[in-house]
DNA sequence: TCTCAATGTGAGAGGTTTACACATCAACCT
DNA sequence: AGGTTGATGTGTAAACCTCTCACATTGAGA
């Protein structure tokens, strides 16, 4: 490792690395500023140069996963059917949430205003259009965008319980996976059966 | 109000509802013990009579929390059809989460680890067995437990997506509500549609 | 070469959590 | 009554954290 001089080089990005490793190890709750600056060998006061506060930097790296998981989303090959993508574009967000849990849920903590960050704002319409190209291959135009927001609640809300560990205790046999790709498909289906109502 | 003298009497009460409160105003991340303390009147020193630590404080309010949404779950009047019992049940969910959001998030806060805290999985379990035992009216009884945890979730993902503002944007014209019971619906019907696959 | 804007440092103000010794008081036991 | 005691609140203080500000350093361009 090269010792650096006055000027670190790559503060930045050194950050958000430590930053995510912390918050990884001790959780969001439990992650500094103060511990992020120490790890990369800069005074406490360094990072706020780059980042306005604690949470513009926590916001910095939900960004940062909110990119990684429209890239993930966006490798998904196109299936035939409904039922089949919905299970697919399910399991594939709970994969995500379940790689690294608490920056996922950095990425959702209500605690950052979205309003207040509008390079996450968008990064969230982007991830919504994705699922809205998808649904479009399956579903009447004006239905898309309503139905890829219950999709999403769907895989969200299976993400955060198996993550919180409310799903497991109730269900140990059952693997998580599967019950995702049910629920998924129970949807899709009911969605083709009665349009209406 | 009463002059108090030494001691509070009801400290511990009064605590929690100085802490639902902060937690409601400043959000899970902006409260702390201090400030609760001195909303009560007493030292900052005197909650940790009563609490471990923030964590337990917040862990309690967490569980009075579970413990009114089993309560507003368990009101609800039993309906024909799996469908509407879903959607129901959805929106009631949603409901809950509206009222107190701040609230909500710490009930679900992956900060505060469940498996300290027995009494709040417990409680959990009790309200797992509340769509257990509704969703057991429309389907094999087999079926029930899994089929509970994927409501749990749709509706899980739906309250903190909205709660979050993530729908709102995309979707600002339809109301938060209809989509829930739609997508509920949806799901419902897929279920009794093809029970295998 | 000189200057300046960006970036890092050190000190410090103000806030937090939590431990610990001590104060107070209600209730209970003689 | 009078004394003891366990529960509950106080005050102090150590260890941390966020964030500000004046100052130091340096690379890059004029």
């Amino acid at each position: 490792m090269p010792e650096r001089g006055y000027h670190h080089g790559d503060l930045r990005n050194a950050l958000l690395a430590a930053t995510r490793e912390l918050v990884r190890q001790r959780g969001a709750r439990g992650f500094s500023v103060s511990e992020a600056a120490r790890q990369v060998g800069v005074s406490s006061s360094a990072p706020y140069r780059h980042f306005a506060d604690r949470d513009a930097l926590l916001a910095a790296t939900a960004l940062e996963g909110f990119l990684e998981l429209e890239e993930q989303l966006a490798e998904l090959q196109a299936l035939e059917t409904l039922p089949h993508t919905a299970a697919q574009i399910t399991t594939a967000y709970l994969r995500f949430a379940h790689e690294d849990p608490a920056r996922f849920e950095v990425m959702f903590a209500h605690g950052l205003d979205k309003t207040q960050h509008e390079d996450l704002l968008q990064q969230t319409f982007r991830i919504q259009d994705q699922l809205n190209v998808r649904m479009a291959r399956h579903l009447p135009r004006a239905q898309a965008t309503q139905r890829a927001a219950e999709l999403w609640s769907l895989a969200h809300g299976l993400a955060t319980l198996s993550i919180g560990g409310n799903v497991q205790h109730v269900l140990p046999e059952v693997q998580i996976g599967e019950l995702a790709a049910s629920a998924a498909k129970a949807w899709a289906r009911g969605l083709t059966q009665r349009p209406g109502d």
